[in-house]
DNA sequence: TATGAATGAGCCTTCATTCAT
DNA sequence: TATGAATGAAGGCTCATTCAT
């Protein structure tokens, strides 16, 4: 949004990332209520500079859900050229769960189906529907290869990601304990035990 | 916490209540984050009413949450008469489904496995062993009716069960979706295609 | 508007006389962008308890327009008892004009003819009201008596006030400037050479 | 200020003229309370080049009222030569309420008798000195026609032009009230009613 | 006990000014 | 010289908590 005419100078740019990385470690700490001000800290520049590439709070959180989203687009689309189809899906999704479950109430901020589009920024859509497009295309290949039940759809395969998220933050470091809900959750998404 | 020494005037367990009430509605509307001063207008009592309630507003948000839990297990318990097990283990999850997805963003204040455990107040702790208790009896029952899947666990249906909470949470309004989805997952608690 | 259901407390309005009379004295010395901490102090409370009497700043401001009004309507029905009539009004306007010459900067906050209505808070419009119609009375008398303009009506004069006492405060601390200023403009409300 | 030493570069001299037009426009519509930002924006520079032409803001408000002095005092030369002594003086001072009662709020950065002389940069005070020079011929003329009262002199004529224009200005677009206000107070100029 | 006014730390945001590019 | 990113001191406002009534 703020480098359309000029490819934005090189320190801006570095700035703008030290930011965005920072954030994204401090909101995953504190959620999203944590303040501009510590970010700015931990990024190394000063309160200013924060709003001058994110002239709202708001949109520093967006910021950062999209860059998550994006990164999980782009793992997405690289696990698509791996041979079998149900592997790659199956560790796909596990990765995404592992991505947002170590997010603590961060995935909160991910869109939800019911959430006012308009207060959602461009970035933070484009971020989901690069997402979808990558989890159809995994999707269809494993339902394919009987991988996957039939009839599952990419909405349905989101939201069952996301509350395995939750349902993972919710076991703690109890790994073990972890492996096994997931296990469960995922063996939803099988297709029913094929009869002879 | 305040009723040991004598048994609390009536007018006060009158206004506790209030607040009880008060809080649940608002925090579910606005998520933790609302103001107590809110809380205090809607139950219709003075803000230093409140505080002598719950001398820390931690405090009244855990109030709430033991209060649900034991609202829960009440409702567990009551479901372990009724005669199918099956049906009375799969509906009363369901129900606990329901109750925490309508609590937008407040699920989150749930104790999990792996959270500090000196932060969680006595009251939540013994709302969670009671839930815990009832979801046991009626897992067991359900288990050797054969509905369940006989290596499931508590912990494991409790986090399960908040995934799926997170899940409709997702979804939205579209109650099509939200019922897919959970069919989905609550398929994994089923055994595995009982053989003949 | 806020001692409507009861009637105040005595320290709460004890504070509140304070709050307005410290804005009163800063807004004088340095304009309405003055800062609301610096009121604050001077009136010796919290800025919390500035914001609970004022909860935006605008309504400071518009409170100390509003007392300002009031007091001034207040000088003018108390002026209407005097028995010279052209002298009364005179006197009373040349006393408007000596208390907004002094607020530097700060009559400008006074209500505008061409101002948004919308903007201006009621205790401001009533104050207006108030002095309208104390100007009113001691202007028709005036009339009566001859010693003003037959035609003049109340806007006229308000604006003619405000006008002096802007070029009042152009003249600075030079009072013999200031008087033969003020002789000039005040002459233009006289009736024309009286007639043989 | 800036282009004592050598001539200043052409663009240079554009940028500072653009800077000017911009700023007088962006002050007469927000108050000098306008952020230097915008008024780069506006001029189309960065905002950079508007303090290395203006090191401090306060220069390039006093910049402006300069400017606008040196203008009235320009038409105020033009004026010497109509033929209707006067008409010239009369029509001169309207001119001039017209311009200042447009600048909302921004005649108060006008230089007053009693401000402090040291903070008063040499433009403004040079623009003051021209425009008193116009003012005093046009007014000498005008008495010696016996068009004005012979004992004003330039303060009094400044100090009632200023109120003028406020008064102006609190008329809003009334401009019927406009009219009559002005006429009361320029009555105040003329000789009183010669007698035969 | 209840009330609600007072407190003050902390938050988001703005903006004049500086400085590296 | 021009650019525009960075700085950081305020400023307005909120809200958990305390305390006088």
């Amino acid at each position: 949004m703020e480098q359309r005419d000029r490819p934005m100078r090189a320190d801006a740019r570095r700035n703008r990332a030290k930011i965005l990385a920072a954030a994204e470690a401090v909101f995953t700490a504190k959620g999203p209520a944590a303040s501009t001000e510590e970010i700015a800290e931990r990024a190394g520049v000063a309160i200013g500079t924060v709003f001058r590439h994110f002239p709202v709070k708001e949109a520093l959180v967006q910021a950062v859900v999209a860059e998550r989203l994006r990164r999980l687009a782009e793992a997405g689309r690289a696990a698509a050229g791996e041979p079998d189809p149900g592997a790659a899906f199956y560790a796909f999704i596990a990765h995404c769960v592992g991505e947002a479950a170590t997010k603590h109430s961060f995935a909160d901020a991910l869109p939800t189906a019911g959430m006012d589009p308009s207060a959602v920024h461009d970035a933070v859509l484009g971020g989901v529907a690069e997402l979808d497009e990558a989890v159809g295309a995994l999707l269809a290949r494993a339902q394919r290869a009987g991988a996957v039940r039939a009839d599952l759809t990419v909405p349905e395969v989101a939201a069952v990601v996301t509350g395995a998220a939750r349902a993972a933050e919710f076991c703690g470091p109890d790994g073990r304990l972890r492996a096994r809900v997931l296990g469960v959750i995922f063996d939803g998404l099988r297709p029913l035990a094929s009869a002879p």
